[in-house]
DNA sequence: CAGTCGCCCTGCGTGC
DNA sequence: TGCACGCAGGGCGACT
C-alpha cells in the first residue's frame, strides 16, 4: 500500500481535479473501516461546501472543505474521481458526491484504512491528532534523530518504522533506504555513528524523492488519483528480491523478519563495519 | 518503559 | 479444479 510517495502521488494528482468542487452529499458502504466511518458528523457539515485545498502529513491525506477531512488509505486504498452514474465497485465505501456530478470515491478492499472527520475550526484539532507523528522526512536532521535515537536498541529497521519517529517510511522504502545507505537493517539503532544517520537521512530522502518522481511504487493495486501505476518498483535494490543477486556486489539478496515485516537485504553491501 | 506480537480484512499466489 | 495456507504497502492495542 501507499507509503509516503504514493500518498504525495496521490496528493498532488488528486488537487487539480477536485479543488474547488462543491460537496452535494455523502454515502457510505456502511461497512467500518479500521474505525467507523463518521457518516453522520460529515453529513452535517460538508453539504455545500467547497474543497479548499489538500495536502499530505506523513500518511495521512487532509482535505480542507470547510471541515478537515483526514484519510489514511491503509494496504489498499485508494481515491479517485468517478463519474457518480458509474455503479460503484466493490470495495467502494466512502463516495464523496459533487454538484458537477462526478464524485471522488474512496475504495478499499481490505478496510485498513481510516476516515476521521472534524468540523472548522480543526487547527487544534488537527495539532493534537499529529502531536505524537514524527517529522517529515524532508525536514528531518540527522542528529535530531540520532539524539532521540540514543539508547534505542532495536533494530534500526524497526526505529524507520516508528512513525513517531520520522513519519512516512513504509516497509519498501526502509529497507530500500537502509541498502542506499549500506547499513545493516538488524543494526541496533543506538549503534549508528553520525557519519551513518547522515548517510541514512540522505538516502531516505533520495529515495522517496525518486519514488514521487516514478508516481510512487506499484506491488499488487496500488494506482494514483488517474488510476495509473507507480514505476519505481522498477528500481527496487532489495525488496521483494530475495534470492536474486544484489544489483551492486553479485552477493544474494537475504530476506528476514524485523518487527513482524518482511525485511530486504544485501549482506555483502550492507555489512559496512562502521 | 521499550520492544515484539497478534490482529483487523480481503485477495492472490503457491503447493498439495 | 479446488482447497488450505501463507503472505501482503499499516497501525494499534495488548502483551512480556
Amino acid at each position: 500500500m501507499p507509503e509516503l510517495p504514493e500518498v504525495e502521488t496521490i496528493c498532488q494528482g488528486l488537487a487539480p481535479l477536485i479543488i474547488g468542487k462543491t460537496i452535494a452529499a455523502i454515502k457510505s458502504s456502511g461497512k467500518s473501516l479500521r474505525q467507523p466511518v463518521p457518516l453522520a458528523e460529515m453529513t452535517a457539515a460538508l453539504p455545500g461546501q467547497t474543497i479548499k485545498g489538500i495536502r499530505r502529513r506523513a500518511k495521512y491525506l487532509l482535505i480542507e472543505c470547510g471541515g478537515l477531512l483526514i484519510i489514511h488509505l491503509g494496504m489498499t486504498g485508494n481515491l479517485g474521481l468517478f463519474p457518480a452514474k458509474m455503479p460503484p465497485e466493490k470495495h467502494c465505501h466512502v463516495r464523496f458526491h459533487f454538484n458537477s456530478g462526478d464524485e471522488l470515491r474512496y475504495r478499499d478492499s481490505r478496510r485498513f484504512g481510516r476516515i476521521v472527520f472534524f468540523p472548522a475550526p480543526f487547527a487544534e484539532a488537527e495539532r493534537q491528532f499529529f502531536a505524537t507523528t514524527g517529522p517529515e522526512p524532508f525536514a528531518c536532521d540527522a542528529a535530531w534523530l540520532a539524539a532521540k535515537t540514543s539508547g534505542m536498541q532495536a533494530p534500526v529497521k524497526a526505529a524507520l518504522l516508528n512513525g513517531t519517529l520520522i513519519a512516512g517510511i513504509g516497509n519498501i522504502y526502509a529497507s530500500e533506504s537502509l541498502f542506499r545507505a549500506r547499513i545493516g537493517p538488524q543494526r541496533a539503532t543506538a549503534s549508528l555513528t553520525m557519519a551513518e544517520w547522515q548517510r541514512l537521512l540522505a538516502a531516505i530522502q533520495e529515495v522517496l524523492r525518486e519514488a514521487i518522481i516514478c508516481g510512487g511504487s506499484t506491488i499488487s493495486d496500488y494506482v494514483n488519483a488517474q488510476q495509473k501505476s507507480g514505476c519505481f518498483q522498477m528500481n527496487f535494490m532489495v525488496y521483494g528480491r530475495s534470492g536474486q543477486t544484489c544489483h551492486q556486489c553479485g552477493a544474494t539478496i537475504t530476506q528476514t523478519r524485523i518487527a513482524g515485516r518482511s525485511t530486504f537485504f544485501c549482506p555483502q553491501c550492507q555489512n559496512a563495519p562502521e
